[in-house]
DNA sequence: TGACTAACGGCACATATGTGCCTATAAATT
DNA sequence: AATTTATAGGCACATATGTGCCGTTAGTCA
């Protein structure tokens, strides 16, 4: 589907969502696997993103402008032995676009507004 | 399944022999996955060890001194975007107990020999 | 011959990243 | 309003290596 430039679709809502608490949790950076860990963790059973999505998100919102990667130094993969990470951080772009979209968390009955009352 | 010290299993005979194929096309080493390949090729369908099975079998092989194995060096993997390569060659030993362990490729009814014809 | 035990190998899963193919759908165009 | 088109995301698979748990079985010993 087409896409509205300078909008989020909701796959990306959810990746900055995980991003930001990961990076709030002393991490000044993170890689997929993790993300994908988080947003697991986040959402539960709603969690049905395929790591081939997932990925390939990540690399649109790069060039986007939204995210921001690095290779991780092979030295450290290396001698905990395993594959490299590629590690992201969110731009100022991907913050702002990530504030401007996510809005409308859980609408509270309470206070919904009734009509002509604004 | 205990085991009779110096003899292989099947497993055993499988690896060695789709390792000697590799190292006969003009490679100096192979590794787990190519093995895993090579051995689907010479057995098709026969072939259903899971990865698991397989490595561990590999690291058992070399702990006994059939094979032997180094890492490939970490800049080459990283050029090619892929994962680190483990290495193997076979030992003497390991061609040794090959050679002993591999006969019986296939009984020919026409040479069978009569009891007490040797 | 029967009981014990070491270990082989199957199954599931972990660690990380990615591509190819196809369908559903939202945006743009007529 | 109907059609076209770009693309988001699902599914399968590729690349490599490994660990944990458990059942089956072969070898050994009494």
């Amino acid at each position: 589907m087409r896409r509205k430039p300078g909008s989020l679709v909701p796959l990306e809502v959810s990746i900055l969502e995980a991003g930001m608490v990961l990076l709030s949790q002393s991490e000044t950076v993170f890689h997929g696997y993790q993300l994908a860990k988080e947003m697991k963790a986040l959402q539960g059973a709603a969690f049905r993103t395929a790591y081939g999505t997932l990925y390939r998100t990540l690399e649109r919102m790069e060039q986007a402008g939204l995210l921001e990667s690095h290779w991780e130094d092979p030295t450290i993969a290396e001698a905990e032995g395993r594959p490299r990470r590629r590690f992201y951080t969110i731009t100022g772009a991907g913050e702002a676009a990530f504030q401007a979209a996510k809005p409308v968390p859980e609408t509270n009955p309470l206070f919904v507004p009734r009509p002509g009352t604004t």
